[in-house]
DNA sequence: TCCTTATTTCCAGAATTATCGAAATATATT
DNA sequence: AATATATTTCGATAATTCTGGAAATAAGGA
């Protein structure tokens, strides 16, 4: 049986490998802990309200966003933890004690880390 | 029509999206610049050698592994570049100028770091 | 209540992907 | 040349995923 982790990661990752599905979480993200109403998104992106909504279930369940409704809007937003978590997967053991080896990684987390 | 990177950010994502292929791929990561031979990941990973081969082109395809012949043996080798180019393009402009927000995956930049 | 807006759920067909046995290719050894 | 090892390619079935139309649900406003 595969580990739990495993399970999980493949999850998300299957969640963001859509072009549609991974405009929407790319989307979130710039648009910050605020978030935006699903109707904003359909409209930015356009693409058809049932299609984005089934999306949407697709990344809520892989945790990736989260969802709160506020009148007639239901507003997404993205799950920063749940992506680091992923990357921090993805990239675990990656240098295996050698940092020559993953300098490209690092130089990534270089990146992301002067913010 | 979309844009070039994320029609190619869809493809990586869609190679790791599968529970092998992942593992396969983490395998490599850890393996290190040498690699491994096609027959050894099979052997590691108890999988068929041509269910392995049809997930390697896959991974292959999609830039995130590269391969060389040694003798009888086809060594396959993670691509760090590649790994590294997919998780900028995630973390792409999480911060949008607040540093507050994308707190968590900056952690993880700097675990990443460390090496 | 009636109407409009916002979003989701249901459904079915279309398309894509995964898996494995069998055969083929490539290289090395004797 | 004959054989063994290493890996890939082929082909067919099984399973999963994607999409959009139509209907349903939820909330606010007249």
């Amino acid at each position: 049986m595969a580990s739990q982790k495993i399970v999980k990661a493949v999850e998300a990752l299957s969640a963001l490998a859509h072009e549609g599905r991974l405009s929407v979480f790319r989307l979130l993200v710039r648009a910050g802990p605020d978030g935006l109403a699903a109707g904003d998104i359909a409209r930015k992106l356009d693409v058809l309200p049932n299609t984005l909504s089934a999306n949407l279930t697709v990344l809520a369940t892989a945790g990736l966003v989260s969802s709160r409704r506020d009148g007639r809007s239901i507003i997404y937003k993205a799950d920063y933890d749940r992506m680091a978590g992923l990357l921090n997967f993805l990239i675990e053991d990656c240098c295996n004690g050698d940092a020559s080896i993953c300098a490209p990684v690092a130089a990534v987390a270089a990146k992301a880390a002067c913010c």
